[in-house]
DNA sequence: TTTGACCTTGGAGTATACTTCAAGGTTTAT
DNA sequence: ATAAACCTTGAAGTATACTCCAAGGTCAAA
């Protein structure tokens, strides 16, 4: 199994090593083995976790969240099946919750971009709050 | 038409007097009207503005991006339509891949919920890194 | 007319999430 | 064997986005 030193994992997740041993320190992944020379060795399960990390945060989840989510994961013996069900679903409900509003904020930009012209005349009158109006008739 | 001062405005969107005025500060919403004792005086229009910005921030856009998108408004007269297209196509991608990532964690998590017990046992078992590798191999 | 709820400004303070730095040890290639 | 590229720590610095004063003016109701 491939083993990953802090340089690799941060080339392969598209994050600073900086930004790993951050993540660290606040908790949001556990302090991994240590080579004998003490530099943190990663397995491919860390780079799992690190690539759930970086795709919760391009989504414009919190560091507070994405622990919670992750917590999941290593608190799994002292909850129930029962309590991680519950939990999952309030997360899923948040999460559907933000695709809601962005898929809102996508339909505005698509009445600009249809209503628009397209031509190189000014933009007058192509204006994202008419766009506005054009969903409140809705 | 209805006018707003800003502890309205603040109350209707949900954030408060001193992010309203923040948010002027930064360049985001233009400086309103005032009565003559100096209070800010917000239209309907504005509140339009503000439910926008709103929207893009719970979604984790950060203010710089909220306040180019709300430039298509501001600069309708300096561009033309055919930048008008580009920069909302732009955009639209961004949004579309913000909505992407988010459906995959939605879909992470529903395979956790689905493979987990559910009962009043221990959670082991029911990963989120097991849902992880459920997905990787696909 | 005075009490309370509102508004004003400027400036300082806070939380989150990094980012950089200093000073040093390790590993790899030539 | 020595340079280049990696790693370590702790602590300080930065960017973003608020949040909270202080000191004072405005307005509506009792």
């Amino acid at each position: 199994m491939k083993i990953y030193r802090i340089g690799q994992l941060a080339q392969k997740t598209g994050v600073s090593a900086d930004t790993i041993r951050y993540y660290e320190k606040e908790g949001l992944i556990n302090a991994p083995p240590r080579s004998p020379a003490g530099y943190r060795l990663y397995s491919e399960l860390d780079l799992q976790v690190f690539m759930f990390i970086v795709r919760g945060k391009k989504v414009g989840l919190s560091l507070k969240s994405i622990r919670e989510l992750l917590e999941l994961h290593t608190h799994q013996d002292e909850k129930t099946c029962a309590d991680m069900k519950q939990f999952t679903s309030e997360k899923l409900n948040k999460i559907q919750a933000k695709i809601d509003e962005l898929t809102q904020m996508k339909e505005t930009l698509e009445i600009i971009a249809e209503n628009c012209c397209g031509g190189h005349e000014s933009a007058r009158g192509c204006s994202i709050l008419k766009a506005f109006e054009a969903k409140e008739k809705e």
